[in-house]
DNA sequence: AAATTAGTGTTATATGATAACATAATGTCT
DNA sequence: AGACATTATGTTATCATATAACACTAATTT
């Protein structure tokens, strides 16, 4: 049972991930009546490259490249807010950065693995720590609105290398 | 049993607060014959005025009013870096601002509930959270090097008040 | 087609953080 | 004490992140 490891971390079908989050970004919007305009399609591209969160102004500069317009950051954040709304991808605060949201068809908390070797940002959910965070909130009879849980570390590919170093 | 309510939250005398964290500061200085300089006390007490976050721009205003000096960005920095390597203060990365560590002394976990409408974060640590963290990242073969727990909501306080407004 | 709304472009600026180098204060050793 | 090393702070410039305010354009509704 050696991984359980996320396939962020590992080689895959990147392509896939892609197509992926594209298609439900489609079927959501659709289904929201919203609409998935093709700025808003191309920055959620931009964001999904890699598995490594990306900060507006490298999403602006990406941007920049691939089109011939020029693109000042309002526009870039206006479609990262939008994106954010609709739950397509995550902030993660610790990195001011951006990253897709690998599940945003079910209800996701926002949890994240940040590996500092290579960036890679793991988002997970465990009934353990819903439990967890519901019963500390209920202990301070507080009311919950948003959660962000960002563990930093090294995953497991990144410790493999280390390793590798040394012996 | 109405209240685990923190008392960050609720009417206290705040000035023992500062106190303690002053007393504390130094105890954990001197074992680790680290420096605490009038500046870095300074900004401690800053920091310490509420149970509200600050910014780190904040504190450079407050801190240019008490003194006759000019202070630039790197010196409030520092100084916050310090307080922050020395665990004396946390970095609230939801609202780029510090806020005072509440029990310095012990191994303290990152975690903390931050009330949308008075501002106020309570620090606060269960075994359910920690173990929780710990089996994810297990789960993962991760391994952890930091963390950041922000819960976002309202507080007890807040959510009487805005009873209060509706009733 | 006119009116309304939603989306994007554009300029300027607010806010948060750090790099690089100069100076001052403190600690250590003889 | 005096010379040296170390640590802390001052100073200037600049980078990085984010938003306000207003103009224009595209889509939608009536």
């Amino acid at each position: 049972m050696s991984s359980n490891v996320s396939i962020a971390c590992r080689q895959h079908d990147h392509h896939r991930c892609i197509d992926d989050a594209l298609t439900t970004a489609q079927d959501i919007c659709k289904s929201k009546g919203s609409r998935l305009t093709q700025l808003r399609q191309q920055v959620l591209e931009i964001v999904w490259q890699s598995h490594k969160p990306l900060g507006a102004y490298s999403v602006m500069d990406i941007l920049a490249q691939q089109s011939t317009r020029r693109v000042a950051p309002p526009t870039v954040y206006r479609a990262l807010d939008f994106l954010l709304e609709h739950g397509l991808i995550h902030r993660i605060n610790l990195l001011n950065a951006f990253v897709g949201c690998t599940h945003p068809q079910q209800q996701h908390a926002n949890n994240f693995l940040i590996c500092q070797d290579c960036g890679v940002a793991i988002e997970f959910s465990t009934s353990a720590l819903d439990n967890a965070i519901s019963s500390a909130v209920a202990q301070f009879d507080f009311s919950l609105i948003g959660q962000s849980v960002e563990l930093l570390g090294q995953c497991q590919q990144c410790q493999e290398k280390d390793a590798g170093k040394t012996s």
